[in-house]
Parts: structure tokens; C-alpha cells; sequence
DNA sequence: ATTAGCACTCGTTGCAGTAAAGTGCTAATA
DNA sequence: TATTAGCACTTTACTGCAACGAGTGCTAAT
């Protein structure tokens, strides 16, 4: 579809401008030491790329930048997979020979050393543990009808919830719920906790405990609190004032705000089934508000299944080569830890 | 120290300043309703005031804006304590009607609430949980060497940590050790699980359990986790970027950087033993980044111990008067619904 | 003690003029 | 036919300047 040489153009000009912000001009392509060509020739392409929708001039004396269309052609067609540099695989490496079980300490530092070697903003999306499996189930008596219900997954996860049980219920009801609850449970898959082992169950237990509604009440309050158990890491915010583009304090504000509200930033997250990086520009987020933003995403998996993400921020004039390298290695890296620490490997 | 007359146009400076965000002029006081005196005169005590220190003049031709001597004036000798406005006071009273045993909702409600109801950055420090009482300690197994232990206070908070113990301890060690650790320690205020327990029980643990470094680590891991269970939680970040003293990115970015810290955040509030509000203007907050900032903060009790605070971050032009009333009212309505909660009544 | 009046200061706004950067087009060149 | 040199044109950014407005401080009158 371009010509080598338009590919050429634009690819400079992309990495130009992505570094120094400035419309590029073609005055200063022609002295760029991958041409020999004179600044006229090169009018003549970027006139034609302009026509061909892959650049923009800001207005009629200024330089072109790169279109969304441009940066879309750009990180198709003129990127390539490549390492990194040595300097960042050390720093994630580091990153990732931290003890896994905690992880909202993983997830946070990551979001703080993705944010610091991008410069961009960083948002984690913590684990899923719907895949994990219930290891255990207890609950704690606190006095008058309350009680703490846990729930314990294979791979350690903690969850809890507290739960107003019935008043008259009697200590032995409660430990012959909890271990029938264990008995019938240990093993199966939180995302089996939903509905439809709801109806199973009931049935079953009714028939064999008196207080049923209480063990019911116990499940389903523990399949609540498990399924809200994935946090969201958002790191760098700051980062984006840095850039020129959001000087303006009306420009960041939408954003900063967007940022603001966990549930808004893993909407824009949300898990892509594909695996590999995906990365979407201005209008292709499909937000007003990202319009001049690119948010580029990985997810990390758990043997395979996908359970989190981690994505970056920044403008659209950003650096898309080595962001998409951070993330696809970050992704790799945090997925074969995940798997480890799940498969029990020390 | 200041004649009546001073005090009214300090009062009427500082509020219609803090409403306009303009220097006031000695025209604009003249005609306030408060006043039956020329231009000229309000001049003159104006200069007094300058010279007094308690209003500060941007350039020559401008309006008197207030000092920070002279908000603290303000604050201290030209405030009343007075009522809240009903609407404000529902706002809030619906907050705590909410299930206090969901303290990160809570917080997090509180937070998102104040920033809305005062337009400026609302920090949360959840509670310490150092008065609560043990009232069980768990360990289950997670296979390999792996365990989780598990701690809930008396009010139902529940910490966990992940601990790797010996290779080689046998089940049945696992549980004599729980035992004895809830029959030693249920009960015991989380705020003596510190190093002066620890020397107490090693010898007294070591001499009935054979795997007792597995007992004292499990202890150890607990008392860290449940000491580090303090969250922040910052709401109304953005709002910050509405104030037209921060409409410049270079002013607001150090604030924006150091809110994104929860360690500073949490500095910052550290709990003051007094009780009330405490107003803290310009540079009295000792940071040079917020030395056109003010923070208003109050802690919240439980049972008369202080256990966690709410503040307010805001420029130094703020609306004393309403912040220092929300704030009382929130942590005094908040120390009532989390010492209720203690104390069992449903 | 208060006020009217006035000269003075300082920041803001609008405007013309200039310099710089970059383009598009045409005509010359290899 | 593809490239290049040259030039007129456009637009922005910057600079200096005058006019204006808001507000003060001071003095003299009430």
C-alpha cells in the first residue's frame, strides 16, 4: 500500500515526533541521516501521505505529525518484535523474584516500576481467583448472631466477609455446616460458586441441615466478596503531566478523573480473550475522553488462562516500540511466576 | 490585640477572598453591607493590617489578600463553632448507616463523600487495628511447606499472611500448635504482640512444642501484617485541579506526586493524641510543597482511643468555617458507629 | 476620626510589526 | 521521469508600545 520510501517518511516521522513532540518539517527529514534526499522530494511524499490520511498538519506553516491512521500504520507495519535493552529486563526481573503470595505488593510495585521505566501511567489489574480452587471454608463465631466467614483457595488467597447468622442458631449447627460446607466444596473451582451449584447445593443441604438458609447465606456472601476481590494498581499518574500535550490543566482534569475510579479504569482494561499486546489509539479506546491517548495492554495467565492485565497510559505520540516490548515481557514474566507459585514450585 | 473594626475586615477579607479567589479592595469592603465607611479609611486600616502582618499584597496596585497569619487569626478568634446546614449533615449520616463491619467500603465512602461535599482532597486513614483482641488464629495448610495463617480480631477484622514452615513438621504438630496458640493468646490486644510477648511466650512455647520457630514465625508474620493493615484512601484528587491557584501543572504536580504516595499521605495525617479538629495553614505543615496548602484533620476513637483520622487537603484560601465543622461532625459521628461496632450492639 | 480627591503604580489587553519555520508550486536539472 | 532549487506565501510566536482599569498612599478638607 506506501511505497518503501513513504514507509521510510512516516516511520521517521513518527519516531521524530514521538521525541520531541515538534511537528516535523521537511527540512529537517532531508538532513536525517537515513535520507539523501532534498527537502522538496520529501514535501512531495508527505503531501501525498497527507492526502492518504497518515498525516496531519496542525496548521498551514507547520510541520506534519502522525495521524491516529499514521500511528496505527506504525505499530502494524513498522515496528519490530526485538529485545530489550539489558538495563529494563534486569529491573523487571527484579521486579518478579519477589514472594508471589503477596500479591497486592507484586502488583503494586510493578505499577510503580512500569510507571518509572515508561514514564507513561501504569494500571494493574490484580489476579481473578476464579480459576483457583477452595481449599478451606471457615467461620468464626464473633458473638451475638455475627460471624466471619473465610474462605481459602488452593493458592493461598484470603477472602472474608462478615455475615449476621440466625439468632438462635446453636455452636454445633454451625461446625457441622462449616464441615459439611468443606466436605461437599474442597476442591471446586470459585467460578463454580456461582448460581447454578447455588441451586445443587441447596437442595442437598437442606436436607441434611436445619439451618440451611444460614449456609447458603455464608456461600453466597463468600462468592460476592471472592468475585470483587480483583483490586486495580494504578501507578505514575503523575507521569502524564510531564508530557506537553497535557500542559493544560483542562485536559488532564477529564483524565485524571477517568483514573480516579477503579471500576472506569478495569472497564478500559477488561481482559481481552487473545493473547499478545494489544494497543488502541485516540478514538479506537472509544472513549471522547481518550481521544489523544493510547492505552496499550497485556493480559498475564494462569496455566494458560487469562487472570489479569497490565496496561500502560500515555498520550498517543508515544513510545510505541518499546512500551509494547515492556508489556509483552512483563506479561510473559509475571504469567510464568503466577503459574509457579499456583503449581506449588517454591 | 486587634480593635473590633480590624477584626471585621480581617473576617470580611478573608471570606470574600477565599470565595473569589481575587485580591479584595478597599472599594469592594466599602460597599459590603457590613460597613458604613469609605474607601479610604478601610485603606488605612488596611495598611495597619499589612503591617501587622496579617494581609499580604500580590503587587502595589492589587487588593489585600489574606496571610497566613492572618487565616490563622481567623481560624482561631474569628470562627464559631455553630451547626452544620441540614443537608450537609444528611449526606453524611446516610454514610455511616452502612454496614461498618466493610471498613475499606467505609473509608472508601467517606473519602469519595467529603470531596463532594467540601471540593477539596478528602484522605482517609483506615483504623489501626492495635486495640482489637485476638479472638482466633488459624493455619491451613496449602501443601509443600506452605501455610496460611490467618488472624480475626474480636471485631471481626481478618488478617492473613502466607508463611513457609519447616519441610518436615508433621499435621498433627500443625494443629497442637494452633491450639495452644489460641488458648495462649485469644483474647490478647494485638497491640502486645510486639517484641516484649514474643520473648514471654518463646520459652513457655518452647518448652511444650517440638516446631516451635514455626510458631514463633507465624507469630511474627501475623503481628506484621496486622501492624501494616493501616490504608489510605484519597478521594477527590482531581478536585485539587479546580482551584484557580493550582491552574498551573508545574504548582499542582508535587501535591498530585505526593498524594500518590500512601506512606506520605499517611505522615502527613499521623494521628495527633488530641482531641478536636486541627487546622494546619501554609508552611505550619513543615513541607515546602505545601506551603500554600492548607489541612484540617481529626481523628476518629474507638472507645476514647484513637484509632484512625480523617483530613482535608485544600490551598491555604479555604473555607475554614465548613471544613472544620464537616470534620468534627464526620469523626465525631464515625468514632460513635466504629465503637458501636466494637462493642457488639447490631 | 473620617472622607474626598488626586497622583502614582502595576498588571492586563489590544495592536502593529518582525522574525522564523515551513509549505506549495514552478521551472530547471540529471 | 524523478529530483531539486528557488521563491512567494501563510501562519505562529515574539516584541514593544500605548491605553486602560483597579487599587493604593497621601494630603487636605470636613
Amino acid at each position: 500500500m506506501l511505497t518503501p520510501r513513504q514507509q521510510l517518511i512516516l516511520s521517521v516521522i513518527v519516531e521524530d515526533y514521538v521525541q520531541s513532540a515538534e511537528p516535523v518539517g521537511s527540512r529537517t527529514l532531508s538532513k536525517h541521516e537515513r535520507f539523501h534526499l532534498s527537502s522538496a522530494t520529501i514535501r512531495n511524499e508527505m503531501a501525498d501521505l497527507e492526502e492518504l490520511g497518515f498525516l496531519d498538519q496542525p496548521h498551514a506553516s507547520a510541520g506534519r505529525i502522525p495521524s491516529q491512521k499514521g500511528y496505527r500504520y506504525y505499530v502494524d507495519h513498522l515496528t519490530s518484535e526485538g529485545r530489550l535493552d539489558g538495563e529494563t529486563v534486569l529491573a523487571l526481573q527484579d521486579l518478579f523474584r519477589q514472594r508471589m503470595d503477596e500479591w497486592e505488593r507484586v502488583a503494586h510495585q510493578t505499577s510503580v516500576v512500569l510507571s518509572q521505566l515508561t514514564q507513561y501511567t501504569t494500571i494493574v489489574l490484580g489476579p481473578h481467583i476464579h480459576q483457583e480452587r477452595i481449599k478451606q471454608i471457615q467461620l468464626i463465631p464473633l458473638g451475638g448472631a455475627k460471624a466471619v466467614a473465610i474462605l481459602v483457595t488452593d493458592a493461598g488467597q484470603v477472602t472474608s466477609r462478615q455475615v449476621q447468622l440466625s439468632d438462635d442458631i446453636p455452636a454445633e449447627h454451625v461446625a457441622g455446616m462449616v464441615h459439611l460446607l468443606n466436605q461437599r466444596l474442597t476442591g471446586t473451582p470459585l467460578f463454580r460458586l456461582g448460581s447454578r451449584m447455588y441451586k445443587e447445593l441447596a437442595s442437598e443441604i437442606g436436607s441434611v441441615l436445619e439451618h440451611y438458609e444460614d449456609a447458603l447465606l455464608v456461600l453466597d456472601e463468600l462468592a460476592k466478596a471472592a468475585s470483587a476481590s480483583q483490586r486495580v494498581f494504578v501507578g505514575g499518574t503523575t507521569n502524564i503531566l510531564s508530557q506537553p500535550e497535557f500542559r493544560d490543566v483542562d485536559k488532564v482534569k477529564p483524565l485524571l478523573e477517568m483514573l480516579e475510579q477503579p471500576d472506569w479504569v478495569a472497564a478500559v482494561l477488561s481482559l481481552q480473550p487473545k493473547a499478545g499486546v494489544k494497543v488502541r489509539i485516540g478514538l479506537e479506546n472509544g472513549l471522547p475522553t481518550l481521544q489523544s491517548c493510547t492505552v496499550i495492554s497485556a493480559t498475564y495467565r494462569v496455566a494458560g488462562v487469562p487472570v489479569g492485565s497490565v496496561g500502560i497510559i500515555g498520550p498517543t505520540r508515544m513510545h510505541y516500540e518499546r512500551v509494547i516490548r515492556i508489556l509483552d515481557y512483563t506479561s510473559q514474566v509475571l504469567s510464568r511466576a503466577m503459574t509457579e507459585r499456583l503449581s506449588g514450585k517454591k
